[in-house]
RNA sequence: GGAGGGGUGGCCGAGCGGUCAAUGGCAGCAGACUGUAAAUCUGCCGACGAAAGUCUACGUAAGUUCAAAUCUUACCCCCUCCA
């Protein structure tokens, strides 16, 4: 073990590690348990998404080796903006929506986090309570005289907009500062000495630590880990659909585990050790699994994740749905799977076309999407491909139930009434 | 405030009076191959329509013209330089 501390050891074993303002003095510090630290999170939309995963589950970790989370909302920081590598600015919230997007946040994280008073309980705080108050004047006094604007457009954040030709407001670039004076808060109030971060808040946690340092003369570090992309170079939880969000109300938990399912083979092992409670020896396992086995280890990636963020309940109906969704025949679809459900009446057979159903059951955007999905023989009847816009279905009787499929992954099922 | 450059489909980016629903790339969808992976190859990729075609769309609004993404004017926004 290269390390003092077990959160450091084990963090560093996971991946999470990718820099920090001084890792030796952090390691040495955390050898006391109950230490504070904290991660900020922007609160621009209803829910958290995988792409805040690997902060959420660095925390949670933090938490295991029995020191105290500090989940710090931007309540007051959202109102400004962080405008690190966005090239355009991100759209100004509304006070209601801050408080709305809150509460979703809270929700996400309630899986992960042990939240209460004791001493490696998780706390909830949220920067508007300190910011909101701040007269310009005093603050510029106290805090802007240590921020250095020569070296504030060294930042990449900064210069990655400069460079680009993109503008940045006087509003975004003093995010970094508000930034900096959560972390003096943060240790004045609670004496939390550390944030982590991902990388790209790299230059934000930097002004932070200097601000304490020269404010007071004391040592906080900062902590960062790699920013994840998948292996083609995307940021993580995005998809083409949209992010992958945290909460079931906004994803449904079969889309959710679909996700890990179906993760690029380069980056199931680093997802295991990131994003489960695997122990690091039954992952070490794994590592040489190449080729058709890896499904096994997928399945298992998307079943440990899921059971963590939605409830292993969940998990018995999303197999099944699974089941249902990548093999053939209607029989082995039960009522109960999350498989998309149409009802037809026997008396509409004759004049509904295909076409209708298939955009009335959201398979497919508009009606010339459908017809040219049924063109190019992207759509099936019970595993049957049609080529044209059949107005009647195959002869069936009330009762019973047609799959209906546009390519291999949607599927709709039709039932008689 | 002045001078110059620019705003084109989800993104990047050509086009600069008719042949433009707009080259190309990325992203996306379907098919082949497979392992619900990746890579590769093929087709598709504004809406409506069986089709002919109709409509909507090149920052916004007016205008010139038989005809405008392309020309004119005003306005809005972005960038660069100067004050």
């Amino acid at each position: 073990m290269k390390y003092k501390s077990s959160f450091i050891n084990e963090a560093v074993a996971r991946g999470f590690f990718y820099q920090s303002t001084n890792i030796d003095g952090l390691d040495d510090y955390l050898t006391t348990s109950g230490r504070l630290g904290y991660i900020g999170f922007d609160i621009t939309a209803k829910s958290l998404h995988v792409g805040s995963f690997i902060q959420i589950a660095l925390l949670r970790l933090f938490q295991k080796h029995q020191h105290k989370p500090v989940v710090l909302v931007g309540g007051g920081t959202t109102k400004v903006g962080d405008p690190s590598f966005r090239n355009a600015a991100r759209p100004l919230l509304s006070d209601g929506e801050i408080s709305e997007n809150m509460e979703g946040i809270k929700l996400c994280l309630l899986p992960f986090l042990k939240f209460g008073e004791g001493e490696s309980d998780a706390v909830i705080v949220n920067n508007a309570d300190w910011l909101d108050e701040l007269s310009y004047i005093p603050f510029l006094r106290e805090v802007g005289c240590y921020f250095s604007v020569n070296r504030m457009i060294g930042f990449d954040s900064v210069k990655s907009k400069l460079d680009e030709n993109n503008s940045l407001s006087f509003l975004e670039f003093n995010y970094m500062v508000m930034q900096g004076y959560d972390f003096y808060e943060l240790l004045r109030t609670k004496d939390c000495r550390i944030q982590f971060g991902g990388q790209d808040q790299w230059g934000n946690i930097v002004c932070g630590v200097e601000l304490v340092r020269k404010k007071l003369g004391k040592e906080v570090f900062g902590f960062t880990s790699p920013l994840l992309t998948t292996k083609d170079g995307r940021k993580m939880g995005k998809t083409a659909n949209g992010s992958i969000w945290m909460l079931e109300n906004m994803l449904s938990s079969y889309d959710f585990w679909q996700y890990w399912r179906n993760v690029d083979d380069a980056d199931v092992i680093r997802m295991m050790y990131l994003f489960t409670d695997i122990d690091l020896d039954e992952i070490k396992k794994m590592e040489n699994i190449r080729g058709q086995e890896l499904n096994d280890i997928k399945v298992l990636l998307a079943d440990e994740v899921t059971a963590i963020v939605r409830g292993r309940k969940s998990l018995d109906v999303i197999h099944e749905t699974a089941t249902a969704m990548f093999s053939k025949g209607v029989g082995n679809i039960s009522s109960d799977s999350s498989v998309p459900k149409y009802s037809l009446k026997k008396s509409e057979l004759a004049s509904v076309s295909l076409v209708d159903i298939i955009v009335d059951g959201g398979m497919c955007t508009s009606r010339g999407d459908a017809k040219r999905l049924l063109r190019n023989g992207g759509v099936y009847i019970n595993d049957q491909v049609v080529s044209e816009d059949y107005k009647i279905l195959p002869d069936v009787q009330s009762g019973d139930c047609v799959k209906l499929s546009c390519g291999r992954k949607k599927h709709l099922l039709i039932m008689i009434v």
